[in-house]
DNA sequence: TGGACGATTGACT
DNA sequence: GTCAATCGTCCAA
């Protein structure tokens, strides 16, 4: 394994409040996009609504990978979703990011969304599509451009709010949704 | 090989 | 609050 992901190298939950602050950098078209995380949902084989639950297939393999990759998907024929692969390789696990704050070039992403304010990027999809992430980062190396996960310290345990994920239909009542207090991006439904 | 379904979003009543 | 869009994936047959 990759020292430099040791730290992602834990429970998926613990890996998830880990996550929370922690930025996304993107490089495209020229441009530097960065945003920070604010809001995470953990998904692992051992749980009824992750996809890896019922084992490996071709869609799900990346989230197979060791800690530090991302698994891109697509999402009712429309929309991306980014989870960031974490664990040891072999082991289906991996947090969705469900909302980021812009940190720069924000004014790119408001373009790219065509929408304004908490709206650019409070959702899964919302934020894919602000910073341009789609199936060709699927198993990406979160250690190198274009799309990197740069780490940052732990929020304070005191404004971290857990509750039951969003959109999902099995394991509803598994608190595994992550995200800043009072953040503006958290996302509303 | 067919069909049900989804870790969502935006438009509309 | 309700509902359709839209297509890749997966499992049953």
């Amino acid at each position: 394994m990759r020292d430099e992901w040791k730290w992602l190298h834990v429970p998926v939950e613990v890996a998830a409040v880990k996550l929370l602050g922690c930025e996304l950098q993107r490089e495209l078209n020229g441009i530097t996009l960065r945003a920070r995380i604010v809001e995470v949902e953990a998904y692992d084989q051992h749980d009824e609504a992750s996809h890896t639950f019922r084992g490996q297939t071709p869609r799900n393999s990346s989230m197979f990978k060791s800690a530090g990759h991302a698994y891109v998907y697509l999402i009712h024929g429309i929309h991306h979703c980014l989870n960031i692969v974490t664990g040891e390789e072999g082991f289906g696990s991996g947090v969705l990011v469900r909302a980021v704050e812009p940190v720069a070039g924000a004014g790119h992403m408001v373009a790219r969304r065509k929408r304004h304010g908490v709206d650019v990027t409070n959702g899964p999809g919302k934020l894919s599509q602000a910073m341009g992430i789609d199936l060709q980062l699927n198993g990406h190396d979160l250690s190198t451009p274009p799309l990197q996960l740069l780490r940052r310290s732990p929020l304070d345990p005191t404004s971290i709010v857990t509750t039951t994920r969003i959109g999902i239909s099995k394991a509803v009542e598994a608190p595994r949704r992550f995200y800043e207090a009072a953040n503006p991006y958290v996302s509303r439904r």
